[in-house]
DNA sequence: CTTTGGATCGTCT
DNA sequence: GACGATCCAAAGG
């Protein structure tokens, strides 16, 4: 296990997001492998939380690569993403499965519906619950990892071949842009929040 | 299996 | 005052 190189995060939120596929996401004695990920440009995509300039909300998408930014999902999910370069365009990767790596104990406790491992941490909800990852952590820095949460590299390279697709859950905002392929998965996973490929549209 | 609606609250209009 | 980058349980085929 060693520190996440800080290059991973530079190039914009659609080249880095494939790149953090497989790193392992530390919060305290829990631990999950990064599985499934999806990229929110800043100033040209509509679904981007910074796509309106900077808010209270927001202000941690502005900060240097590395840092997490947290927000609260229906004021009853907490969702976690990795802001990435170039620092001040508020690009960022949404978080939205990981592979149960260490803690699994602790996540089950923290997530009593899960009917199986694999669905301990299947969803950008589910894995801040399962790593108790909660707003008080908007703003850690990720590669530093002062505040007890961090990514890191056990070795393990991204997928030469990710799966990709469109985003999931976008809103109905004009402008939005939901055919964009910016989804990206570890192929064979079994920890995806939902298949990849033409598949569903839970919105009409 | 698919579809539907409720929960719940910080943020922005 | 409206609305989610979601999750889950319940109801319907």
């Amino acid at each position: 296990m060693r520190a996440l190189d800080p290059e991973r995060l530079a190039g914009g939120a659609v080249a880095v997001a494939p790149r953090l596929l497989n790193l392992v996401l530390v919060s305290g004695p829990t631990a999950g492998r990064v599985v499934e990920v999806e990229a929110y440009s800043a100033a040209d995509d509509a679904a981007s939380h910074a796509f309106r300039g900077r808010t209270r909300r927001n202000a941690a998408m502005y900060g240097p690569p590395g840092t997490l930014y947290v927000y609260l999902s229906h004021g009853v999910h907490a969702c976690a993403n990795v802001v990435c370069g170039p620092e001040g365009t508020a690009a960022a990767v949404l978080v939205r499965a990981l592979e149960p790596v260490a803690g699994l104990e602790q996540m089950r406790k923290r997530r009593p519906t899960a009917r199986s491992d694999d669905e301990l941490c299947a969803g950008p909800g589910r894995l801040c619950a399962a790593l108790a990852i909660g707003l008080e952590l908007d703003g850690a820095d990720l590669v530093e990892g002062d505040r007890g949460i961090q990514l890191l590299d056990d070795g393990t390279t991204p997928p030469a071949t990710p799966l990709v697709g469109r985003r999931v859950g976008l809103g109905t905002r004009a402008g939005a842009d939901a055919e964009l392929p910016w989804r990206f998965g570890v192929p064979g996973s079994t920890s995806l929040s939902r298949p990849f490929g033409e598949q569903q549209m839970t919105r009409a």
